[in-house]
Formats: structure tokens, C-alpha cells, sequence
DNA sequence: CTCCTACGCCTTTTT
DNA sequence: GGCGTAGGAG
């Protein structure tokens, strides 16, 4: 078995106790992937079969990479193996079982933006003020009571939340809470907490026995990333494993320096839980790192000793000292993009990097926008992950509504969501006296307008909803011959929304159409692929495994084009990734740590947490930023320098780098004027009276001043006459092709 | 009912 | 600085 010859003795050690519970406490670059796949592959090796392996990971992407791995040394058996987030194998089975707990089979998922907007419908008809009952706010209410298996009834009963509503001058909570889950029920939709919830709930109340049925069925558990589950998840792992009689095959790995998702309800009691209960616990220690030089793990090693509260281990390298860590600081927001897009040019240069060995990390989605601003000027490619993912955009979610409402009419948010749009002449006062007739009537909306008829309203309004009707239904019986892709086309034609964006020619209309376009190939791609692939266990080309599978990918998930490119992301999304070359941006107090944590000891615990999963993400170079101010809200800030910075062992520090350059012309705070606005304007640099010069004057080599992009020199002049053309390097804005015709240009 | 504009809120982090 | 919504006019 010459996998095993791959691994330490400790990894080695993980991968062959294959009985009974173990814990694995692995450290950042240690492996961990590693152990996990090799472990699942050694037990396919010893003769399980792998449809009785259940790998349950955070995110879709370390799925397909722990398949892919797995297949390398098993091959095909690989994709019978349960892999797939804790979201994705269970929306699976509760897509099987769903009518055991009552929801139909083609149950809808809610995201997040569906949740709040029910809710702000809920609060508005109970009367509630919005801006007390902030949506917000009560679906991180609802989701962390559904986290902890707290049901309506016993959050109404429990005087702890209920004394915390009112402390907060919410007492009604409560009654939202139960409002909002009998309304998801009636439209047959699951939030993405109860795809967890409902699956603990499934197997607790255990109808015609599917608790045996998965107990038998799932021999081998593996759970990546144990430290981010939460009580929920873990009450659904011990239901499949911990019980009279088990052979307890649990395999849990994680790292409590790396628990970064307290906020979402993740409690590192779990691993403590763990060896309570499951006495014959073994335990391994991964502290071997194979990632990172010696600095940067040295760098990780002194920030999370801040820590009081962590299981003790030591992570060690042997790479090598390799370069110190270097340290940005700069006068502002817009100062410390341009300077690390300089660094990426250096170092790519330097250092021979391609785009894609390179990432920078941040707090908040927020923060991308100035480095996108500036690695465009530098002619660097990039890619933003998170933030709006394609499928929450909204003409892409107007035609999602149409597909989920094709295959479940009872649900409520979509058919608001489309029974207007586009315009066909029911506004908000026919839906409002809809929705009053169905919350009389006990009905769902759908059932409602089915028989509008029956109910007084206007008759050219009845005829209006008719006819919605009568298109839905005539999609709806399309389900059976027509294909996804054959029925979403139809619907986006006959929907009118095809029409309506072709009409919209500005630039935003016509981006919006391509985004549809896109939509409707991704559809037909799903169609088409032969499974697998990016789309996990699924084994059916309908729309509800379609409408499944984008309810549950990311935007770290979509990366089909593998173009090289710099990565954008935050802290978060970054976790479990390495890259050669990693700047960590906006280490300032307020934004990094959070102000938001910084209430509490647990709150800047968390955040120095995610600080020491963000440096442990670089491989050989790391560079940490902060600009002295700052735009927040438009408005402009000023913070102290992270606390973070100065945990730092001093020894790993390149502490010449920490030295400010000059001040970038234009981008910082002493450029007159254009500090108040957005975009930095090099117009004050320039002469104010300035005459054009004549296009015959620009020739290659010259240096030139344009009125908006500064100083540059001409690379060469191409295009006869009238229509020359001149490619100009600018110091500011990058490399540019003008018109001279047009161009106001300086020669200096 | 629809269109347009002004204002107000916003930003932790994610499946 | 940006997006969604409320509120007015047509």
C-alpha cells in the first residue's frame, strides 16, 4: 500500500485506526486533507465498500478536491462515497424522505435573502416597527435558537431568550418565530438551518425507521473542520453514531486555533464534548507544518498565544527561514491598494509568480473594491470571491423564482417575487388583499388566486391573475416532457422576461441580459455534464436537482474558468486554501479586529483566531497593510494600527519594510481637493492652463501628461493620419491606448 | 398602477 | 459612496 509510504508516522497513525472514534487535532498545512482522503481511501483499500462512507466537509470545493484525491488512489469506487457539505448530503436525503416529515418532495430552499425578506413580510403583518424588528436581527435570532434544536413552542417557553427580547424591546420574537416556520412549511421551503434542523428532526421523530435505515447505511463518518460545528450538527452526528451497540467509526478532524465561526453558532465544546462522549476516544496531534516558512509559522505561533483557552500544541517547520514577513503602512484606503498592486508587479517579477500564486485577504467584502480598482489600472487579472454570488443577483433570481414556482406553487416567496414581474398589472394592492385572503382562508397564496373568482375583487384584476395562473400551471405540465434547460428557456420566453431585458439597451440592461444568458447555459451544461463532476452526488437532470444543487454552491465553488488570476476574498472564505504569496489587508483596530467583537474577550479571541488562519494561508511571502484612514460609509476614518501587528514575534518581521515611502500623489489625504472624492484625481498634479499637443508631436519614447492619467511614456504610435493610435505606459494608471485625435495630452 | 426621485440605511464574517 | 424603498406625480 504505497500511499501509507506518503505519510509521517502520526498521519499514518490517523489513516490506519480505522475503528472506533478517533479525534484528529491538525494544524494549519499539516496535512489534514491528506489524512482525511487517504483515510477514506484505506478503508475502500480494506474492504468497505464506499457507499457506507460519509465524509461530511464546510464547503463544496474541499468535497470535490477530497473525491478527486480519492479517486487518484482508488479510482472509480471514489464516487460512491458520501462526500459533500453537511448542507448538500443532507438536502439530498431530505429530498427522499421530505414527505415522512410532512414537506413536499420538491421542497424549496430558502437562502438567505428569501428568510429576510418572509420575515420583513411577517413583521409588517403583525404590525411590528421594522426598524425595531430588524430582519436581520431576528433570522440570526431564529437560526441560532434552530442551531441549538430550540422549536417555536420551546423558545416560547424559555425564560432566558424571552428576558433577552425584551432587554432588547423585542418581546414578540417569539411569535415571529413560530410564524416564520409554519409559513416556510406551508410553502414547502426549507432555510438553510433547516436543512440541518429538519434532518436532526427527521431522525429524532423517526418515522418507518429511517434512523436504522441511515445508522446501517453510514458504517464510516468523517467530519472535516470539526471546531465550526455547531450543537445542531453535532446532536445529528452523534444520532448516526453514538447509540447502544455502535461501532462508533467517527473520525473528526479540526484545529481549535482555527475556530472562526462562534458568530454562526460553532462552539469548540464540541471537541471538548467529543471525548466525553465517546470514552475510547483516540487522539492524534498533527503539528508538523508542510506549508509555510519558518517565519510565517513562527509569526502564527506567537499571535495565538494571546489566547488563553486553546488545546496545547506547537506547530513547526521545516522549510526554512525564507523571507520575513513585511509590513505595509500607508496613509490611506486608496494608498494601500496602489502600493500592493506595486508589490504584486515586484513580486511578480522578483519572484517569477503567476497571478494565481498570489491572494489578499481581507475582513469584509467591502474592502475589495479599491483593490480591484487598482490591480485593474496595473493590468493585473483577478477574481472576487463572495460578496454577491452570481445567483443572488436579481434578474438571475427573478428567473429562479419562475423555476421554483413551476415545481412548487404553494411557495410564497417566489410568487411574490413574480407575480408582478414583469409588469402585468397586479400591484402591491391586489397582492396585499391576496395575502389577506389566504391568511383568512388558511390558504396558501397559490391556492388563493386558483380561485380568484370566488373572491370580490375588480374583474379586470381576476382576469389579470387568471391568467398568471394559467402560465404557471402551463409550465408546470411542461415538467414531464421537457428537460431544465428546454423548460427554463420556455419560461424566460413566455415569462416576458426575455422581451423585457432585450428592450433595456443601457449598459446595465444589456449586462443583465448576458447574466440570463449565462443562467441558461449553466442550465444546459447541467443538462448535458455527464454527472458528477462539480455537482456532487446527484444522479438526476431535473430542475429540482438543478434548483438544489445552485442553492448550495458558492462563489468559491464556480471557478470553471481556470484562468490565472489573483484571488480576492475574505478571511473566511479563505480557510483552507495555501497560496505561494498572501497580503492580509486592513489591519487596522476597528476593522481588524472588528468593531463589532470587540465588546467582548470571546468576540477579539475569534478575531485573532481568523488572523492567525490568515497568515497560516501563505506559503513563502506574507505582507500585512494598514492605511491610517480610511472611507467608511463615504465618510472618512481614522484608526490605530491593528493590536494584531504588534503580537507578532518581532524576529519574523522585516522591520526596514516598515518604513512609509513616499506619499502617493493623488491617492492619500494631501491632495487638496480630491480628498472628498472617490476617485483619485491626478488633475492637481498637472498644470491647470495646459494646451493639447498636436497628434503629429506624439512619437515613441516621448514623455507625456495626460489630464486624467498623469504622468507616462510612450511605448509606440500605430494608425496612419487621423487615426493614430498610441499605446502610453502611465506611472499612476497603467499601461492605456488613446486616440490622439482625442487625447489632451502634454509633452514634458 | 407605474414611474421617478430623494432619502436613509448600511457592513462583520457564511452554508 | 451605493443600494433599496417610500412617497409623490402622472
Amino acid at each position: 500500500m504505497s500511499y501509507l509510504e506518503e505519510l509521517n508516522d502520526i498521519q499514518r497513525a490517523a489513516v490506519t485506526n480505522t475503528d472506533g472514534p478517533i479525534l484528529v487535532i491538525a494544524g494549519p498545512g499539516s496535512g489534514k486533507t491528506r489524512v482525511l482522503t487517504y483515510r477514506i481511501a484505506h478503508l475502500i483499500k480494506t474492504g468497505v465498500p464506499p457507499s457506507q462512507i460519509l465524509a461530511l466537509t464546510f464547503t463544496n470545493k474541499s468535497a470535490r478536491e477530497m473525491k478527486a484525491r480519492i479517486a487518484s488512489v482508488v479510482g472509480d469506487a471514489a464516487n460512491r462515497v458520501w462526500a459533500g457539505t453537511f448542507h448538500s448530503i443532507f438536502a439530498k436525503i431530505l429530498r427522499f424522505e421530505a414527505e415522512k416529515i410532512g414537506y413536499p418532495a420538491s421542497f424549496t430552499i430558502y437562502d438567505t435573502q428569501d428568510s429576510k425578506s418572509l420575515i420583513v413580510n411577517i413583521v409588517k403583518e403583525m404590525g411590528l416597527d421594522p426598524k425595531v424588528y430588524v430582519a436581520n436581527g431576528i433570522r440570526s435570532r431564529i437560526s441560532s435558537a434552530k442551531s441549538n434544536l430550540i422549536s417555536p413552542p420551546a423558545y416560547a417557553q424559555n425564560p432566558s431568550l424571552l428576558e433577552q427580547d425584551r432587554a432588547s424591546k423585542r418581546p414578540y420574537i417569539f411569535q415571529i418565530y413560530e410564524r416564520y416556520a409554519s409559513r416556510c412549511k406551508r410553502s414547502g421551503a426549507m432555510d438553510f438551518d433547516d436543512l440541518l434542523y429538519q434532518m436532526f428532526l427527521l431522525l429524532h421523530k423517526n418515522p418507518e425507521n429511517v434512523l436504522e435505515k441511515y445508522r446501517n447505511r453510514f458504517k464510516y463518518l468523517l467530519v472535516d473542520e470539526f471546531q465550526d460545528t455547531n450543537y445542531l450538527q453535532y446532536s445529528i452526528i452523534r444520532k448516526l453514531t453514538d447509540y447502544t451497540g455502535s461501532p462508533k467509526n467517527i473520525c473528526v478532524v479540526g484545529d481549535d486555533a482555527q475556530s472562526i465561526y462562534a458568530f454562526r453558532g460553532a462552539t469548540i465544546q464540541n471537541i471538548l464534548d467529543f471525548k466525553k462522549h465517546y470514552p475510547k476516544l483516540k487522539t492524534f496531534k498533527l503539528e508538523q507544518n508542510y506549508r509555510s516558512t519558518e517565519s510565517i509559522v513562527l509569526a502564527a505561533n506567537s499571535v495565538i498565544t494571546h489566547n488563553k483557552k486553546q488545546i496545547d500544541k506547537t506547530i513547526r517547520s521545516e522549510k526554512g527561514d525564507g523571507e520575513r514577513i513585511k509590513i505595509l503602512k500607508t496613509v490611506s484606503d486608496a494608498e494601500e491598494g496602489k502600493r500592493v498592486a506595486d508589490s504584486i508587479l515586484e513580486l511578480k517579477t522578483r519572484n517569477h509568480l503567476r497571478n494565481e500564486d498570489i491572494a489578499i485577504l481581507y475582513r469584509t467584502n467591502a474592502q475589495s473594491r479599491i483593490f480591484e480598482e487598482y490591480l485593474r489600472r496595473h493590468n493585473i487579472a483577478y477574481k472576487v470571491f463572495g460578496g454577491l454570488s452570481f445567483y443572488q443577483r436579481k434578474e438571475i433570481k427573478d428567473i429562479i423564482a419562475y423555476l421554483r414556482l413551476t415545481i412548487n406553487q404553494n411557495e410564497e416567496e417566489s410568487l411574490r417575487r413574480v407575480i408582478n414581474y414583469p409588469k402585468r398589472g397586479i400591484g402591491n394592492t391586489t397582492v396585499n388583499k391576496i395575502v389577506k385572503i389566504a391568511d383568512d382562508n388558511f390558504q396558501t397564496l397559490w391556492e388563493t388566486i386558483k380561485e380568484i373568482h370566488k373572491h370580490p375583487l375588480p374583474a379586470k384584476t381576476q382576469q389579470k391573475v387568471q391568467s398568471f395562473v394559467a402560465m404557471i400551471e402551463g409550465f408546470t405540465k411542461r415538467l414531464a416532457s421537457n428537460d431544465a434547460y428546454q423548460l427554463a428557456t420556455h419560461i424566460a420566453d413566455k415569462s416576458g422576461i426575455l422581451n423585457l431585458m432585450k428592450s433595456d439597451t443601457s449598459l446595465e440592461g444589456l449586462n443583465r441580459y448576458e447574466n440570463l444568458r449565462e443562467m441558461l447555459d449553466g442550465i444546459k451544461e447541467f443538462v448535458e455534464s455527464d454527472e458528477e463532476e462539480a455537482y456532487e452526488v446527484t444522479d438526476d437532470k431535473t430542475l429540482t436537482s438543478y434548483l438544489q444543487n445552485i442553492a448550495l454552491l458558492t462563489d468559491l465553488d464556480t471557478d470553471t474558468e481556470n484562468t490565472d488570476r489573483v484571488s480576492l476574498m475574505t478571511i473566511h472564505s479563505a480557510k483552507g486554501l495555501e497560496f505561494p504569496s498572501v497580503f492580509v489587508v486592513g489591519l487596522e483596530e476597528q476593522l481588524f479586529p472588528s468593531f463589532m467583537s470587540m465588546q467582548s474577550m470571546d468576540g477579539i479571541d475569534e478575531e485573532r483566531r481568523l488572523f492567525y488562519v490568515a497568515i497560516t494561508r501563505a506559503e513563502k511571502h506574507l505582507t500585512l497593510s494598514y492605511a491610517k484612514s480610511r472611507y467608511h460609509f463615504g465618510n472618512i476614518r481614522f484608526n490605530e494600527p491593528s493590536r494584531f501587528i504588534d503580537e507578532i514575534d518581532p524576529v519574523a518581521v522585516d522591520r526596514d519594510a516598515m518604513e512609509p515611502r513616499a506619499v502617493v500623489r493623488g491617492a492619500g489625504l494631501g491632495s487638496g481637493t480630491s480628498r472628498f472624492k472617490r476617485k483619485p484625481s491626478l488633475t492637481t498634479t498637472l498644470d491647470p492652463n495646459f494646451t493639447p499637443a498636436k497628434p503629429e508631436e506624439i512619437i515613441a519614447g516621448i514623455q507625456v501628461a495626460h489630464l486624467r492619467f498623469g504622468k507616462g511614456k510612450v511605448i509606440n504610435v500605430e494608425g496612419g493620419a487621423a487615426n493614430k493610435v498610441a499605446t502610453i505606459f502611465f506611472e499612476e494608471a497603467g499601461q492605456k491606448r488613446i486616440m490622439l485625435k482625442f487625447a489632451k495630452l502634454k509633452l514634458l
